[in-house]
RNA sequence: AAAGCAGACCGCCUUAUCGCUGGUCAGUUGUGACUGGAGGAAAGUCCGAACACCAUAGUGCAGCAUAGUGGCUAACGGCCACCGAUCGUGAGGUCAGGAAAAGUGCAACAGAAAGUAUGUACAGGUUAUGCUGUAGUGAAACCAGGUAAACUCUAUGCGGUGCAAUGCCAUGUAAACCGGUGUUUGAGUGCGGCACGCACAAAUCGGAGGGUAGGCAGCUAAAGGGGCAUGGUAACAUGACUCUCAGAUAAAUGAUAAGGGUUUCAAGCAAUUGAAAUACAGAAUUCGGCUUAUAGGUCUGCUUUUUUA
RNA sequence: UGGCCUAUGGUGUAACUGGCAACACGUCUGAUUUUGGUUCAGAAGAGUCUAGGUUCGAGCCCUAGUAGGCCAA
């Protein structure tokens, strides 16, 4: 069963995810996450690391990829849903293989976390 | 052939698999099918407009902008043509290019003297002085001087605020508290310089605090694109024909794989092989310009020099 | 989205109306001290964020850009 991309789009929820959220770490990339009723998720790169547009759009893109691939995983796996938001935090240009390594790592780590809480 | 000048244009492509997003259709409300989906600068926000609200935007002062002449344009600080100045052998480039006889100011050092001036030396001239010429300083030295990207004057233009405008729906709280002003003797508002005027006007301004921060419209068919014809030196205008070409909102336009272009370097007589590179950069109300960034490449017209015929 | 401000030695600030870019701290050298600090003496270190223009002459005036910061909703 293939279930649709959830979006984290309440500026009300970001904020509160970021205060009382839990982080995990994998360089290059952080992960705010909080139990809510759905999954969804965002990304997001600071304006301070990297200047251009191009390159923070690019930077997004493969976060959101990474996020699709792994998405399956984390929705059919019976876990506490969470609202995550990831973040990278590197300061130049990563390869694709980069961020699918460091963001696997951190989504087996959130379904860990996740199933313990049920 | 080399070097250069001006203008116009392109700015990676193809296939497969997996996605994102707008629209249409179907629908068993899980979704499926078809079809659109970044730029020449989307950028900087430097000008000009459209559109919206406030008097269908009024008067004066202040302030700001522009500055040869004529034209183009919805408009402009943009563009085109011509004149002038200046740089270049040249094709061409650059120019805030109005007024110093309205007034005020400024000019270090040097120099006798820098604007209420008239010194020294030599020569000319004269009875003699005044006078005329030359010299030296300096960016500028007597002429009704220079300087207006100094104040200023002249001419022309400019009301303000912006799509987070504005209208509607939904949700929610506190019509409470403290202080000021006021009700035809007019507070305050009309957004942001001041005064007047006009309109509305019984409540309103400030403080601290509480609440909401979701959705729809605006929102993409337009001063629109394309080639053609006609007029005009040109910018541009007119005509018929034809095309429909992003609309997101923590913000779509992507990822992976394979193959092929292009350029550079290396090896090689060559075919070719290997390696590297493939720019600047990402729509956010919409247009017209300007400015800045940009790997590499294409085309057109012209100039100079050398050689050959 | 719209608006405003700033940029000067390593650091923090000056430079009035255009006329030799100044001061403090820091740095370096020497003296004093057993040594270090303090103190005293001396020296180096910039061409004013970048590129043009106006002017005889520009940190200052004008134009365009770069970087940083601030404000409104």
């Amino acid at each position: 069963m293939r279930q649709k991309l959830g979006r984290l789009k309440s500026e009300k929820r970001i904020n509160a995810l970021f205060n009382k959220g839990v982080v995990l770490k994998q360089f290059p990339l952080l992960l705010f996450y909080n139990h809510s009723a759905e999954w969804e998720s965002g990304v997001s790169v600071s304006k301070r690391l990297f200047k251009r547009a191009v390159d923070r759009n690019r930077i997004k893109r493969l976060l959101r990829e990474a996020v699709r691939k792994q998405w399956q995983g984390l929705s059919g796996d019976g876990g506490m849903p969470c609202a995550f938001m990831l973040l990278f935090v590197g300061r130049s240009m990563p390869s694709s293989e980069e961020i699918t390594k460091a963001s696997n790592h951190l989504f087996s780590k959130l379904m860990i976390n996740s199933k313990k809480n049920v």
